[in-house]
DNA sequence: ACAAGTCGATAACATTTTGGTTACAAGGTA
DNA sequence: TACCTTGTAACCAAAATGTTATCGACTTGT
């Protein structure tokens, strides 16, 4: 019974990305243990190095941030991300509890404050609380292997690096990544990608295009991506 | 000092209005208060009765309702203003310190939870927290990294210099803030900016106007502020 | 296995599309 | 009128995409 609910709940939330920065490590490891069994996709980060370069790949959902971390406080880096026009809620934690702590913490910009000792039952419903109040905004990315693309930021990502794609390629590829492992034919790329008014339309256009594509993002072809399908089209391995 | 400060405040939230219903006529009476020295529009009820009724006439930004109440629990009214499709953020309040209660707070459909006794001032920092969620903005600026859009004063500050825009400039901005790093279309950008009523649209209008506007904000091109997305539009780093 | 035919890969070149910039015109406002 | 704002047009540059040619690889029939 409850093994059942935890797996739908699993279903349901499976998209939503968590930051979570904590620079104790058995904290960090525990709560990632909650917050995973609910179905998050959890990050975590022991400081807040990194977490900025993650954030321009990534749209997560909600950071939980202590405020004592090594180098720069927890609050200091939330007023930063602010300042930088970033919106994504924010739950502090901390172990002091002075008034003091809360002000600078919520003036910062964030949106809950939790106290330690906390149970981290209270944590999932904070954070629970506060996703629904927010519009949980779903994630608008496809992915395939170690592609990732990234639909309204029109960014292609590998591994986190950042590929320019123009704009044929990009939809020639989202066309792939929708359907991977199926062989595209040439009549359902035209179509698909190119759209499909265009009354002369070269046989070599779709090879030069996939050619450029193949090139772009993996310019010394040690991955191969991609296979003809003789005399069909192409397919995404 | 102080109270010059607190009458700035008040101008600023006067419109802002909060209903608070809780049985313990010296602690509503505490509460209102505190609020009101805030700034808020209060209204305070001893029980849920006649809550729905002010609710049908008005609409507060924000409730604040103390769980164990006579007649009705606290909850189970969240929870009926809920299905009836009230949307409005509620904080409870709680003698009790119980998990189970905690859940039932939450699972209802509030948006924070705080015990009794706290601090006043906690609970301000709180309701202000939740209300910039909620998008009931008490102050009317805007920033992105140094620059900085006061849209009452209609005007724009790099590093707290104020620099001069035309209408359409300052619209065109305000856009790219509001979404900042996103790649904004042409499209996008027309209605958002122009009004989509217009049925001639040349092409680089657009273009002319950002390329005033970056002109304008960095005369020595040195920041750029703004990149272009080939084939979509542009987008503000 | 081989030859012919078909299709894909690739590079070079051509064309088209799009963005940047400037000058000028139309309209509004002090 | 003298400005200021905004739209329009013209031109150029850059980027993206299409076209063509050549080569090589696969398929098939004998």
């Amino acid at each position: 019974m409850l093994s059942k609910n935890n797996s739908m709940e699993s279903m349901e939330k499976k998209h939503i990305e968590i930051v979570l920065i904590e620079d104790e490590e058995d904290i960090l490891e525990l709560l990632e243990y909650h917050l995973s069994k609910e179905g998050y996709a959890v990050t975590g980060f022991l400081s807040t190095e990194n977490v900025e370069q993650f954030l321009e790949e990534e749209n997560p959902s909600l950071m939980i941030v202590d405020r004592n971390l090594p180098g720069m406080e927890g609050s200091e880096f939330i007023l930063h991300l602010r300042r930088l026009g970033y919106k994504i809620p924010v739950i502090f934690l901390t172990a002091r509890n002075q008034e003091g702590d809360l002000e600078e913490g919520f003036k910062s910009g964030g949106d809950d404050y939790m106290t330690k000792p906390f149970s981290p039952k209270e944590l999932l419903l904070r954070a629970e609380a506060l996703l629904r109040r927010s519009g949980v905004t779903a994630n608008n990315t496809v992915r395939y292997k170690d592609l990732m693309l990234d639909i309204q930021k029109h960014q292609l990502f590998i591994n986190g690096k950042p590929i320019d794609l123009t704009n044929l390629e990009f939809r020639l590829l989202h066309a792939f990544i929708k359907n991977p492992r199926q062989p595209l034919d040439r009549d359902f790329l035209r179509d698909e990608v190119w759209g499909n008014d265009s009354t002369t339309f070269h046989d070599k256009t779709i090879n030069v295009a996939l050619n450029r594509l193949k090139k772009k993002i993996d310019p010394s072809g040690e991955k191969s991506y991609f296979a003809p399908v003789w005399g069909i089209g192409y397919k995404l391995l």
